[in-house]
DNA sequence: CTAGGGTTAG
C-alpha cells in the first residue's frame, strides 16, 4: 500500500492511495480527478523496477497505453531505473502511435541509453529514429548525445553529431558546448580538436577547463594537464572540486610528489569542497607518488569512507611492499559494514603477491567466490599467476594457469615467462615466448622477452635475428625513461641522453658512481644487455641507463644527506636495481624509485621489495 | 518533467 501526493491543480489536498498490487486506485476524495494525472502521480512515486511494472499494468487496464504524457513519464522513470530495454519494448510495441511522440520522451531514452553502458550506440539510434518520426531535437538532447558518442569514442561518430549540432543550431548552447570539448577529448585522435573548441570558446567557467584537464589526464598527457590548469589560474578562473580532481590525477601519473603536495594546500587555501571523490584522489596521489603515510592519515581522517577509498589504500600499501598492512586493513573494511568488490579484491591480491604472502592470497581467492560472490575476471588470474611466479612457485603457476577455466591472455603468458627465465627455466620460457609470438605477432615486448631470453643463454645468433625480425617489422622498444622533480620542475632522463645542458657533469658523475661501486663489490649485470657488443661497452650501455643518470643528476643538484625520488616508466632492470643499492649505501641517500609495478625504497645497501620483484 | 566536467584495477 503507498500513498501518493496528487499533483493535479486543482485538487489541493487530495491524496490517493493506490494499491499496487491488485492494480485498484482508492481516490480519497470524490472522484474528480483524472486517470491519467492518477498514472502521472503513480509513476513519480516509483522508486523500484517491480512498482513500475505494476503501474505498467495499471496503465494497460485504463487503456492509457496510447497517452504520450503517460509514456513520455514512463520512459523517464525507465531511464531513472536502468530499465531502458523494458521502456523501448512498450514504446515500440504495437499499441502505441509513434505520431505522438515528443522531443521530450525521446530525450529520456536517448539518456537512458547514453547512461548505460554498452546500450551507448542505440542512443544514436534512437536518435535518427526520432528524427524519422518528424520529431525535432532540442539544446536538452545534444548533451546526452555528445555523452554517448564520449562513451563511445568514436571520432567519425562524435564528428556526425557535431555536425547535427551546427544543422540544428545548438552550437551556441553553453552546456552543448562544454559537452562537445569533453566528447572531442574522449575520442581517440579528437583531442587537440577539443582543444581548438576550447581555445575558441567565449567564456568558460570551471567546466569546460576540468574536461580538457581531464582529457590530458585521461590520455597521460600529464605535463599539458598541469600546464593547463596553471592557464586556468591565470585566467582567474576558480577551479571546484571536480577540477582539483583531474589535476590530482595527472600529478599521480607523474609521481610528482612536491606538486601533490603542492595541490594538497592549493586545495585547503582556496577552500575548495573536500569532496570524498576529491579525498580519494587526494589519497591515491600520496600513496602513488611515494607517501603512503600521509595516504593513510588523510585516509583515517576521513568522515566517510566509500569502497574505492579503502581501495587506494590496500593498492597504495601493496605498491610499497606492505602487504600485512593492506591485508589487515581489508580485515577491517570487512568488520565495518563495507562490502568488498571485484576491484579491492585485485588489490588485495596484488598486496599478496608483492609481499609474498603466498597463502593468504590463496585463501582470499577462495574467499572471492564463496562468501562474496565474485567470479574471478583474468584480472585476478593474473594476480595469483603473478603470486607463485613472485615466490618462484613456477610449477604452481603453470599448474594454476592449466586449471584456469578461461584462456589466459598475453599479460599472464608473460609472467609465466618472465618468471621462468629468472629461475633458469629457459627451454620453457623460450617455447612459450615462441608460441605467444605466433598468437600476437605485432606485440613487441613478445620479440625483447624472447631476445632476453637467447642473450642469457649466450645464443647471439638467434638473438641478432630477433633484431632483425623486429627491425623489418619496424617494432622499436618502449624506451625506458626516467623522470625527476627538482625545484618544481619536472626532468625526463632517458638512455643516453645528452639533451640536458648539465650533461658532461652528470657523465663524470656516472663514471665516479661505476667506480665506488665496484669498489665496493659491485658486478655490472652484463647479460641483460641486449646489444651484441663486447663487454666493455656494455657496461657504457648499462651507465648510461636513464636511472643513473637521473640518480646522478640528483646527486649533483640536491643538498647531501636528502633523500632522492625518481619516477620510472617501466619496470627497474636487475642492473640498475643492484647498483641503487649500492649508491644507496655509499652515499648514504634514501632513494625512493617508482617503477611501471611497485616501489622500491632503497636505504643502506637494502631494497624495501626484498628483491621480490 | 530533461542539459556540462571527476576517483580505485595485474
Amino acid at each position: 500500500m503507498s500513498i501518493v501526493r496528487g499533483c493535479g491543480p486543482s485538487l489541493g489536498i487530495n491524496r490517493i492511495k493506490a494499491n499496487l498490487l491488485s492494480c485498484r486506485i482508492i481516490t480519497s476524495t470524490s472522484g474528480n480527478r483524472r486517470p491519467d494525472e492518477t498514472c502521472l502521480a503513480l509513476l513519480q512515486s516509483c522508486d523500484a523496477l517491480p512498482k513500475l511494472f505494476q503501474v505498467h499494468s495499471l496503465i494497460f487496464k485504463l487503456g492509457l497505453q496510447g497517452n504520450p504524457f503517460v509514456l513520455t513519464k514512463f520512459t523517464s522513470k525507465s531511464s531513472e531505473l536502468n530499465s531502458v530495454d523494458y521502456a523501448h519494448s512498450i514504446l515500440f510495441s504495437a499499441q502505441s502511435d509513434c505520431s505522438l511522440y515528443d522531443t521530450f520522451l525521446f530525450n529520456n531514452l536517448i539518456r537512458a541509453y547514453a547512461q548505460t553502458e554498452s546500450l551507448k550506440a542505440k542512443a544514436l539510434e534512437m536518435y535518427n529514429f526520432m528524427l524519422q518520426c518528424g520529431v525535432l531535437p532540442n539544446n536538452y538532447t545534444y548533451p546526452f548525445m555528445l555523452k554517448a558518442c564520449a562513451g563511445i569514442g568514436d571520432l567519425s561518430l562524435g564528428r556526425s553529431v557535431h555536425g547535427s549540432v551546427l544543422k540544428f543550431g545548438f552550437h551556441e548552447d553553453v552546456h552543448v558546448r562544454n559537452t562537445m570539448v569533453h566528447m572531442y577529448c574522449c575520442c581517440r585522435g579528437g583531442i587537440d580538436y577539443g582543444r581548438k573548441l576550447f581555445d575558441g570558446m567565449p567564456k568558460r567557467d570551471s567546466v569546460p577547463w576540468s574536461a580538457m584537464i581531464g582529457g590530458y589526464a585521461r590520455l597521460g598527457r600529464s605535463v599539458d594537464a598541469v600546464e593547463l590548469f596553471r592557464k586556468m589560474q591565470i585566467a582567474g578562473v576558480r577551479p571546484d572540486e571536480i577540477t582539483m580532481v583531474s589535476v590530482l590525477c595527472a600529478c599521480t601519473d607523474l609521481g610528482a610528489l612536491e606538486l601533490g603536495r603542492w595541490i594538497e594546500t592549493f586545495i585547503e587555501k582556496q577552500k575548495v569542497n573536500k569532496s570524498v571523490v576529491l579525498c580519494n584522489a587526494l589519497i591515491d596521489m600520496f600513496a602513488k607518488c611515494g607517501d603512503v603515510d600521509k595516504a593513510l592519515k588523510l585516509f583515517w581522517n576521513m568522515s566517510q569512507r566509500t569502497i574505492v577509498s579503502w581501495t587506494s589504500v590496500i593498492v597504495g600499501l601493496a605498491m610499497h611492499g606492505r602487504g600485512l598492512e593492506a591485508v589487515s586493513l581489508f580485515e577491517e573494511m570487512k568488520r565495518g559494514r563495507m562490502v568488498p568488490d571485484d576491484i579491492v579484491f585485485i588489490g588485495l591480491l596484488s598486496a599478496c603477491s608483492h609481499s609474498g604472502l603466498v597463502d593468504q592470497g590463496r585463501e582470499y581467492f577462495d574467499l572471492m567466490s564463496k562468501e562474496f560472490g565474485i567470479v574471478p575476471r583474468m584480472e585476478h588470474y593474473g594476480c595469483m599467476v603473478d603470486l607463485f611466479c613472485r615466490a618462484g612457485l613456477v610449477k604452481e603457476a603453470l599448474r594454476f594457469v592449466q586449471k584456469m577455466p578461461v584462456e589466459p591472455n598475453p599479460i599472464i603468458w608473460r609472467t609465466l615467462i618472465n618468471a621462468c627465465h629468472s629461475h633458469g627455466e629457459l627451454k620453457l620460457a623460450e617455447s612459450i615466448t615462441k608460441q605467444l609470438i605466433h598468437y600476437e605477432p605485432l606485440h613487441e615486448a613478445n620479440y625483447v622477452l624472447l631476445s632476453h631470453i637467447y642473450a642469457k643463454k649466450f645464443d647471439w645468433g638467434e638473438k641478432t635475428k630477433i633484431r632483425e625480425a623486429m627491425d623489418k617489422k619496424r617494432m622499436k622498444k618502449i624506451p625506458g625513461s626516467t623522470m625527476i622533480e627538482l625545484n618544481n620542475e619536472i626532468y625526463e632522463f632517458v638512455a643516453g641522453d645528452k639533451s640536458h645542458n648539465q650533461y658532461r657533469e652528470i657523465y663524470k658523475m656516472v663514471d665516479e658512481m661505476g667506480r665506488e661501486m665496484k669498489k665496493a663489490g659491485y658486478v655490472p649485470t652484463t647479460t641483460e644487455v641486449t646489444l651484441d657488443i663486447d663487454e666493455e661497452d656494455k657496461e657504457d650501455a648499462l651507465y648510461s641507463h636513464s636511472e643513473k643518470l637521473a640518480i646522478a643528476f640528483a646527486l649533483l643538484n640536491t643538498p647531501s644527506g636528502t633523500p632522492i625520488r625518481i619516477v620510472k616508466n617501466l619496470r627497474v632492470c636487475g642492473d640498475c636495481h643492484s647498483a641503487t643499492k649500492y649508491i644507496s649505501k655509499i652515499y648514504s641517500r634514501e632513494i625512493v624509485v617508482r617503477d611501471r609495478n611497485r616501489f622500491h625504497h632503497f636505504k643502506d645497501g637494502i631494497c624495501s621489495c626484498r628483491d621480490f620483484w
